[in-house]
DNA sequence: GCAAAAGTGTTTTAGCTACACCCATGT
DNA sequence: ACATGGGTGTAGCTAAAACACTTTTGC
């Protein structure tokens, strides 16, 4: 693809997951602990190599899958960023990683999939924090994704894939919250997302949770983007 | 980073540059012809392999000085996105790309650099009609460089990074017009960029062109988002 | 004077904030 | 009854859209 064949470098690639997902109103990432050097012993990002036949793409589902048990298809799965500084990995000197965002519901259990190590849920928080500590970059790289992900919720209608098939707006409003550490008006967020085109789909249905009215239950819509965007308005946090 | 050891792969990784800019009222994209096989003849995006003691960034700075004698310090420069279909070369069945955006000011003469072939603009609008062609995937990593600098255009105060260091409103204006080809109100697109809190800083100077008023001069500000965001309303195109 | 682009003013309307208030359920 | 979350109404404000109008240059 240039003349500068004199220098060409042969690569590893991984593609390592920043799962997300919100628990009792926290959002939370999917880590593993690391039973091999380096780093053994240290909390990680799930991913894995890059296989022959594969994309990316399919590398990080496929990862999904064998590291954490989870659907693929069924979640909200992108591409953030790569990773290639020379020295971020101690071992081989060169593993370039390519970062996938992966949105899921609280629905399936955190625990383990087939072949996997011990997965769990921690929350961002704690792992963002000044001194919490991640085997490799992978501080940086969840922090992107993070980051990702918070301005996502503002011009696209992904909060969904955080919620089960059927939520109530009440659940919608938990994902931005969380995600976004601030607390939003009950009553105009609900206006806001209902009178949004194709966000979210009324099913008729009601759900009738521990205390107060019971909610209309909703379905994401098609749309994929909303306008005006969700405004993130700074407050103080719960 | 991953158990998966079995099937590691060793691929080839190049960064290839989406470099625009804003020519006569059109958005331009750089080119460069092919003189090898595969493609031979075929207009490709510039890029390059990554060498052994490289980050990705630095690799897509040092191809644009290389192959554009551009100065990769004084323009906008980002990571896009990768592409890694194992068929996307029809030569060495891998090749790994990890796309890069550069905008830059019409300024630089779009003529080649030191050791490059012939690099020449063409219109953004040309190459992605639908009966036009490039080499490899690189009408879809076109697409989506252009896809991410327009929304990048709502949210980020990088159309500035289109203009000289000293540029009028109507210069920024026409940025907007071409990135998003529609027309937009002039008399409103000025209060809403003057008002903006570090978009653009007055110099005091005036520009006079051909014809008309001369035009207060400004430079870009401290601000790197627009809140609220710039709007794309639809309008017909000019 | 006239064309052309810069820039200001003004009216109307959409949409957001803040907050009061009613609704439907469990205990 | 009352606590709890769901949901509607509404007044006030901010900013965007649309467009009339003035300003300052070159010819």
């Amino acid at each position: 693809m240039s003349p500068a064949h004199r220098s060409r470098l042969l690569t590893h690639i991984t593609a390592d997951l920043v799962v997300l997902t919100i628990r009792s109103g926290q959002l939370h990432v999917l880590v593993v602990e690391r039973d091999n050097e380096p780093f053994a012993g240290q909390l990680a990002l799930p991913g894995g190599f890059l296989r022959g036949d594969e994309t990316l793409d399919r590398t990080a589902a496929r990862e999904l899958r064998e590291e954490t048990g989870m659907d693929p298809g069924s979640l909200h799965l992108e591409q953030v960023g790569v990773y290639s500084d020379p020295d971020r990995d101690p071992r081989v000197r060169r593993v370039i990683t390519c970062s996938y965002l992966a949105i899921a519901p609280n629905l399936p259990v955190p625990t383990a999939g087939s072949d996997a190590r011990e997965a769990r849920w921690v929350t961002v928080a704690r792992l963002l924090a000044p001194r919490a500590r991640l085997a490799f970059d992978h501080k940086r790289i969840l922090a992107d994704a993070v980051e990702r992900a918070r301005e996502k919720l503002q011009f696209s209608t992904v909060a969904t894939a955080f919620c089960d098939a059927e939520f109530t707006i009440g659940d919608l409003r938990e994902v931005y919250e969380a995600v976004w550490g601030v607390e939003l008006d009950r009553p105009n967020f609900h206006r806001k997302v209902t009178d949004a085109d194709g966000f979210v789909v009324s099913t008729g249905r009601k759900r009738t949770s521990a205390g107060g009215r019971p909610a209309s239950l909703y379905r994401a819509g098609d749309a994929e983007t909303i306008s005006p965007p969700m405004m993130r308005t700074p407050r103080a946090r719960k």
